[in-house]
DNA sequence: GGGGGAAACTTGTCAGTGGCAAGATTGCGC
DNA sequence: GCGCAATCTTGCCACTGACAAGTTTCCCCC
């Protein structure tokens, strides 16, 4: 009841934003709807499109806050690049609504500059984290455990948001992300013990 | 021009998951209409609901049908875990239509009957991979191991398909999805070479 | 300090969508 | 060949995104 007025003017973008966080939340990214956004907000149906366009544009925005959020998160994790990996998957988890707008593209304009520049930062945090690597190999391998290592963290945290994975892997994904990380390091098994899972 | 007709009473059913496929190839699984799928097949906008219910009955058979090609597909490369995880990213990729569905369960009915045992027909094709392997180590690192595997065949399948991976990686699914897939199973540097990346 | 212009927001409208209800049509088994 | 059930259609409603045009408010500059 206190801050029920301040919306004619006030930072309405802002609040919208926020909005379409709780919503993603709630309903995913692609269900969201500027009309339910206007209507948490207490504005009119057509006051979204006036601070962001389209739908794709509000959802750039996003996409461009989530990339910053990642970085930092990333950069604040850097001198130990399993923890890196953790983190990332604990952002993907805890910030959730961000992460499924990042990486599905084909929702907003990824041509955007904002998301452009913020992509390049959150790149930018990644890539630091390899070059502070005890190296030694050829550059070509740098590139390849780089992708590596992107991906179990990236295909962990989708298949834990997507609720893709079997009970026992418990309910705390920083530390079942943590020993699955580990096994990109360590040499786990004698022959090569690679593709298996269990899906349920 | 030769089969325009057979809609009145033919196989709709078939017709409009193909039609399905085709639409979210187009647009996304999230953005199928289902008025678009009836006007593709020449029937009245009320047609698909008759055989499916609704979005989320249309999309569940879709997923079922995904599960259980890519059961099969795993099927085949079961004697080689490294091909498995490229036959994994390679139906991702040439099934995009399908993977996309499959691992969204909020867009379809999760606990539809034929979903559950499609879904359980491809656990067991990824789950006897695993038993095949030259064990030796507590049963606790399997779960690990297989965990890791799936994450990493997933993780890359998935950047694949948002276009998140730089330009270097080539086009070629297949032959960058087995570079990656192989630094999983060998040590590939001195010291942890964990978590690092590019994106861009 | 007040006038003007721009920014912020509203109202109204349109095409498109999913879902439901009620009706029409067809095939098929008895 | 009759009737019933499956298949498909027509019609409708609430909702959505996008656009156009109008209204209100702020604030900068004279």
């Amino acid at each position: 009841m206190t801050d029920t007025r301040a919306y004619h003017h006030g930072d309405l973008r802002r609040t919208l934003l926020t909005a379409a966080l709780e919503a993603i939340e709630e309903v995913g990214p692609a269900a969201l709807s500027l009309r339910d956004l206007a209507r948490r907000a207490g504005v009119s149906h057509a006051a979204p499109a006036h601070h962001f366009g389209d739908k794709a544009g509000l959802l750039a925005a996003l996409a461009a806050q989530g990339f910053d959020l990642l970085a930092q998160t990333l950069t604040e994790a850097d001198d130990d690049l399993l923890e890196a990996g953790v983190a990332y998957v604990d952002f993907a988890v805890t910030h959730r609504a961000y992460f499924e707008v990042m990486f599905r593209p084909e929702l907003y304009r990824a041509d955007d500059a904002e998301v452009i520049a913020a992509r390049g930062r959150a790149g930018a945090a990644l890539r630091s984290g390899v070059a502070a690597l005890p190296t030694g190999g050829a550059p070509a391998d740098t590139d390849r455990d780089a992708l590596a290592a992107w991906s179990i963290a990236h295909g962990f945290a989708t298949l834990w948001l997507a609720g893709a994975l079997p009970d026992r892997v418990g309910d705390n994904p920083r530390e079942a992300a943590r020993a699955v990380l580990r096994r990109l390091a360590t040499r786990p098994r004698a022959s090569p013990p690679l593709m298996a899972s269990i899906m349920e």
